[in-house]
DNA sequence: GACTACATCCAAAGCGCTTCGGGCACTTCA
DNA sequence: TGAAGTGCCCGAAGCGCTTTGGATGTAGTC
């Protein structure tokens, strides 16, 4: 069954409609404490009791599946609470339970790195720390970049009061788009102010919540930069509540995951956006971590992907006196 | 360190001594080898290169971990193209990686539940069968009691033309609520036209076009009922973009799962809805499987939960003349 | 003092698989 | 014809754990 080379044809083919008509199917446990591999890669979900769930973890997952089922891998996934995520990555891997391990929603100094860095469990990181040696197997999108470009285009058409609804502060993601805001804004001589900045979950109610208040602001920005089509759902319902036109009064772009839910082209007013597939990352991290486990082809061990910048509707000219 | 008996206290504190000095884990794949046992519950995720992915699952399986991480377990994942699922469901169970089984997105006569009957895993599912005897371990929601009490609730409102923007309509629960809305209007005369009812996955996009498409008809409903809030999302807009008023022009009711990303009393217009928290039913089924793995208390082995009906702003009484 | 009764500890068996080194039968070559 | 080689098959070892039936030593009993 195993593929020997030294088998008779004609013997096999017996064996092989005995495992047909017996439904056999050899017993994963024996077969990894045999080979020590089981065709299986780790993760880690954070959650805990209130802890509210990200939808983009959701997409993620079903791009890593999408490439697992091909090569008849699974996953085992370690729920954890946030706050244990080193201790837990240990373990998992400690158990013997997994062949590799994925891990994601990296922080600054994130110490789950270094630690992998002592096993010899593989591993790919989705994202990239910060303040750490950048020599360890990542898949990154480029989110200063990303953030940079747009806002700098929000620059060019003459905004000059920006805001940013941003993911939670300590996800390097989150830091990096800042930071990406911050110098195109730097180059024309602008600056991010503090009372315009929001980190929370990505939902819809905290994009709304921040919206509103932005517009309560003395002097309200009229260019807004937003991590997720589903904070940017809430914004544009403040926006509207407020009485505001998208596109004229208030420019907006958000970072589009490419989440089937939902489409930044189908909002009323289109969404400008800057656009990378969180399926696409799941896709080619399983396929790296697949292939990593079996020795197949070399792939890139860190990888950083560019976004695209997608003009739609809901950008135009800074509106004049503003 | 297994709890036997009749061992030394002092012995016993050596040995857990040691434990924490090496920082010893059993090896799962050894404990699960000599036990038949190791902690883990699977379920399989129907993925496929060009399949939507469901937001709805990722926030069950936030539900499945928070109960799952209190007592040690993990879950194996294994992805499956959606045609395949009981030959993988079969392979998983047959693989003897998983203590119990999780079964989802149930179709009529479900091929999967007696496959399951016939091994002696324990598994619980979600939602239920149609066609096939009802004697296996299921978690719930009344869809059509739920949907029965909405469709209600706007008839005694005086609408008389509705529309039902639903599920896939290969799964139960889309049947149901299919099912319940029927009935509810049988009892008041009216009948749910076919060119008023959409199945489909469960996106903005999908929601969007199915109002539209209601909107351009000759009588276009002044009722209508959403599987999700979603999918509520997208018929709002469409709404809006028609220059109606949802709650007096039209009014809608939606499925509210209780999406931490998406609430329906955020909405511009918040909806009325049937509510039934996900990720609650996930944390009572993995209780429920872990209780039957580990031979804990014996809980109930079918469980309907009751949806809630909740007004809000976007039901109204019909419009005149309509 | 011999015997039973405990309290502990330990060693062997076995879970189901993979791997690997022999071993058997047969062929080829000098 | 014997040695060397080849093709194929199979049995034994071992992966790291749990379980269990002694074995060992000590205390209590008559």
């Amino acid at each position: 069954m195993n593929g020997y080379p030294e088998v008779n044809a004609e013997t096999r083919q017996r064996v092989l409609d005995a495992v047909r008509e017996t439904g056999y199917r050899p017993n994963r446990a024996a077969q990894r404490l045999a080979t020590g591999r089981a065709g299986s890669i780790g993760l880690v979900m954070p959650t805990a009791d209130g802890i509210e769930s990200d939808v983009h973890f959701g997409e993620f997952l079903a791009g890593l599946g999408d490439e697992a089922v091909k090569h008849d891998f699974h996953f085992v996934i370690n729920p954890s609470h946030p706050e244990e995520e080193v201790a837990t990555c240990r373990r998992l891997v400690a158990s013997g339970n997994v062949d590799a391990l994925f891990l994601a929603y990296m922080r600054e100094k994130d110490p789950r790195i270094a630690m992998m860095k002592t096993l010899k469990t593989p591993f790919v990181v989705h994202g990239r720390s910060i303040g750490v040696p950048t020599d360890y197997p990542f898949l990154d999108i480029d989110n200063t970049g990303a953030f940079y470009e747009a806002a700098r285009l929000l620059a060019q058409l003459g905004h000059r009061h920006f805001a940013l609804i941003n993911g939670p502060d300590n996800l390097t993601f989150s830091i990096r788009r800042r930071k990406g805001t911050v110098r195109a804004l730097a180059e024309h001589g602008l600056t991010l102010r503090e009372d315009c900045v929001q980190h929370s979950q990505m939902t819809d109610e905290h994009g709304f919540r921040a919206m509103e208040r932005f517009l309560r602001l003395e002097t309200p920005p009229t260019a807004v930069l937003c991590s997720s089509t589903v904070m940017a759902l809430g914004a544009v319902r403040a926006i509207n509540q407020a009485g505001l036109k998208l596109g004229a009064d208030i420019s907006l772009i958000a970072h589009d995951d490419v989440l089937p839910m939902l489409k930044p082209e189908n909002f009323m007013v289109p969404l400008t956006t800057t656009r990378s597939s969180l399926r696409a990352a799941g896709q080619r991290i399983a396929r790296r971590l697949i292939a990593d486990i079996l020795g197949l082809e070399a792939l890139p061990q860190q990888e950083l992907w560019k976004t695209d910048l997608i003009v739609r509707a809901s950008t135009g000219p800074a509106p004049v006196g503003k």
